[in-house]
DNA sequence: ATTAAAAATGAATATATATTCATAATGTGA
DNA sequence: TCACATTATGAATATATATTCATTTTTAAT
């Protein structure tokens, strides 16, 4: 009788294990100060069984934040497959994308060290591959912004620009909750950082 | 006759020469993959002159950003020290924060690595000094946008929420325009920034 | 020119750790 | 139980580079 299925089961689960260990480390110590050693014991493996899992350092590392990020990808397109209006699916993208966050601290510390450092230390195809996965991602967002123009819901300009100012807000209220002492929602900031991007900060009245 | 005076002008010349190199160096490649004898080759210093200077690779690297980050820090100071209204303010903090960092790209590529990476890794004096100059910064931005409140400029919320929204759009302008392998001009983006963080991007007469 | 202090040097050292691989342990089917 | 294949192991290897320090070079005053 061939067992080779559960044998692939427990190999995925290994894998799993391995990547959830490295995940914790390596949030807590970031890359270079993390070791092999220290995530084969946090994983409780032997030091070389990771490299029957993943082919270097690198590798793990790069493995775990692309399967992360495709993981929220997956999410937001889903929730732009939905015909609601532009400003609905903003809002829908952004509690999807703080609510995510919340439920992964760790992989974040992980993502936003890695937002400058590794595209222009390494050219290899991993530090590539992330950094297109993050362009595609922004290309998404300027799509939605640029169809809420058409709607007449957002007022004409650049969608790339908006998009990255979109992402530059939210970025930064989830780097001052990931080094906050104080653990508090994070969900709870939506609604300010919505109010912000669409009405902006000015007083009415001083309108003309 | 005593030459100190010129054996010291010599010395921070030559210590200045050094940080210059550092940096060329360490935007490119970013701390880890950076050598003490690359930078020595590009200073044209032996590699051991370099400890002579600076006791340590750690040392070279946090000195180089924080002397940097006064230099901004005391600009942006200057300014705040006049008597205008706060909107007036922050447009001028923000053209003189674009400037800088087109007048200093390479260092901007290590300060936004920097950002993250550092606060949970190291716990030396070093690391900290950088990030407590990041949050003083924050506070005294957020202390103008309080008092921007007051005088029923900007609309009343918690300012620090505002502090940091309005970096974060800033920081996704600069940081695009530090990836983007056009070069265009940093300031130009000046209008596009302050336009959302004030006005919002909601259509207008969608509002009641 | 002589000398002593200061500064520069880069080869040698010390260390750290990613990766390998010979061996052991475990699982599988007969 | 046995023989085989697969997987796990961690000590040994190989490498890289931060740092040191004995030596050389430069400086400046006499």
């Amino acid at each position: 009788m061939e067992k080779i299925a559960r044998r692939k089961r427990e190999h995925l689960a290994h894998r799993r294990e391995i990547l959830q260990a490295a995940e914790r480390v390596f949030a807590a110590k970031g890359f270079f100060y993390t070791t092999m050693n220290e995530i084969a014991q946090v994983a409780e493996f032997g030091t070389g069984t990771l490299y029957n899992f993943f082919k270097s350092k690198e590798d793990l590392y790069f493995t775990l934040i692309d399967e992360k990020t495709d993981e929220i990808n997956r999410l937001v397109k889903a929730e732009l497959s939905q015909k609601t209006s532009a400003i609905e699916r903003i809002k829908k993208i952004l509690v999807l994308q703080l609510e995510f966050i919340e439920r992964n601290r760790d992989f974040f510390r992980i993502y936003t060290s890695e937002g400058s450092r590794f595209e222009w230390a390494i050219k290899d195809d991993c530090g590539k591959k992330i950094h297109d996965k993050m362009v595609d991602y922004i290309q998404l967002l300027a799509k939605t912004f640029e169809q809420g123009m058409k709607e007449g819901e957002l007022k004409r300009m650049n969608p790339l620009d908006l998009a990255h100012a979109f992402e530059g807000i939210v970025h930064s209220f989830i780097f001052e909750w990931l080094i906050s002492p104080e653990s508090y929602s994070l969900i709870s900031k939506a609604d300010t950082i919505l109010g912000i991007f669409l009405k902006g900060t000015e007083k009415e009245e001083r309108r003309k």
